[in-house]
This record gives structure tokens, sequence and C-alpha cells, in this order.
DNA sequence: CTAGGACCTGACGTTGACGTCAGGGTCAAG
DNA sequence: CTTGACCCTGACGTCAACGTCAGGTCCTAG
């Protein structure tokens, strides 16, 4: 069983963020008498996969939907429907960055065309 | 000239982001004698490009940077370095976004196999 | 048994891109 | 010349994912 600042340095998040985790019920703990959190080695991968979701956007309130498939394994086909549109959204984000890459790889290419006398050729 | 709400509809935004994004110095508007602002036909565009780079995670300051480029076609050496950072930026992003996606999908699957009884073959 | 590093619970602070409300001008139409 | 839609400037509110500080407890090595 592993401590609160053990398990954020292996996931390579800060403590405050795994107690916030726990407040938005992403993350359980069992507790020593004392009341000091205990995490299973499981939990670093829990926390990245967490992090993974936050960074394709989703709110906590998402992940917490989509968490349960993770935990379990199993899933209704109503938690698979979330699944798909969560998936869908990330495809429809990647589909705007890609968009918004492709516009500034053509300034880039402009600004190169343009660029100032002092470019030697070689 | 367009007034303010005009852009706004046109390009799809509120009236309060354009006058942000005037605040941030991104967005220039004459004025009549009155002080209402009016803009000329390019406005859209811009709104829509600056939507877009907000979109590809860019903050306001980075979006200031990036565009004096697009304005004027010219970039210094150092401002396509920033360009060119930016576009890594995104890159990476995409990246991350993909292996989200992939997490995801992998859950899909594995969601319906484990699926429960009720699931007729046809 | 004691020092100090890790942990605890509140609870307020932060940042960015606006939303929203208050209080008041502007302007084309009837 | 008035109505009603549109515009103006502050200025405070919001939301999420934490940061940070205060004040106190725990625990492990020496």
């Amino acid at each position: 069983m592993l401590r609160i600042g053990e398990v954020a340095a292996r996931a390579g998040v800060s403590v405050r963020a795994l107690r916030y985790y726990e407040e938005q019920g992403l993350l359980e703990a069992e507790r020593t008498p004392s009341g000091q959190r205990r995490y299973p080695e499981s939990a670093v991968g829990r926390v990245r996969f967490i992090q993974q979701m936050y960074a394709a956007g989703l709110g906590s309130t998402d992940v917490l939907e989509v968490l349960p498939c993770v935990h379990t394994g199993r899933a209704t086909p109503e938690m698979i429907a979330r699944l798909v549109e969560q998936r869908d959204g990330i495809d429809r984000q990647v589909a705007e960055l890609v968009q918004a890459r492709e516009r500034l790889d053509e300034i880039i290419r402009i600004g190169r065309d343009h660029v100032p006398v002092d470019a030697p050729v070689g």
C-alpha cells in the first residue's frame, strides 16, 4: 500500500491533485487508523488514465462516467454509448487541431517565402 | 463597414468575445464619431482564425504573437520560430489525443466483449 | 524522546475566456 | 419625436483543476 506522496511521484502529479480526484469521486483510498490515505499499486495507472482523459479535454464528470468500465472491464450498452460519444468528441477535437496545424503550416510557408533579406542562400 | 453584432453573427461568436479580443489586442476596430465600432469584412476571417487558435489550445498572448504574420504575410525568422513552436505544440497535443482515443477504443472493445447477457446474437 | 518530513482538513487564491448585469447613449423607422 | 433594437463602458460573476497557506497530527530515524 502506497502513501499519497509516493503515488503522486510515480504518476507525475501533485499530492493536491490526488486529493482533488478523491473529492470528485475519481479515486478512492483506504485509510490508516490515523486517517492517512493508502493506495494500491493500481492507483498509479488509474491516475495516469485520469490525466490522459483530462488531456483529451474531458471534464471530471465525463471521466467519472468512463471510469467504471476501466475498473471493472465491463460495461452496459449505455456506458459503451458514452464511451463512443467521448471518443467521437476526441475525433472532432483532433480534426480541429489538424485544421489549425495546417493553417499554421501555411502561414509558415508563406512567411518563409516573404522572409526578409538577410537570409543568405547557403 | 460592419457593426459588431454583424461580425459576431457571421463569425459565430458573442459580441462580448469581440470586445474581449480588442482588449487583448487581437482585433482592432475603427470608431464612429459616437464611439461605435466598425469592422472591415476581413474581420470575420480574422475572428475565425482567432477561434481556431484558441481551439488549438493557444492562449491569447500566443495568438498575439502569431497574428502579425497572418495580417502582413511577412514574418521575421524569430516569428517563424514561434510559429513552428506553436505548430509543434499542436502536434504534441494531437499525439496525446490520439493516445487517449486509442485507450478509449480499447476499453470499448473490451466492454463490448464483456457486455451483459441481454444482447441477442442477431 | 525529539526533530523534521510527510500527512491531514479546511478554505481562500489563480487563470483564461468569456457571461452577465447596471446604467446609459445611438440611430433608422414610423 | 418616440420607440425599440443595437451599441457603449465598467465591473463583478463563473467554472475547472488545481496552487497555496494556515494550523495541527503522524511517524520514523537517530
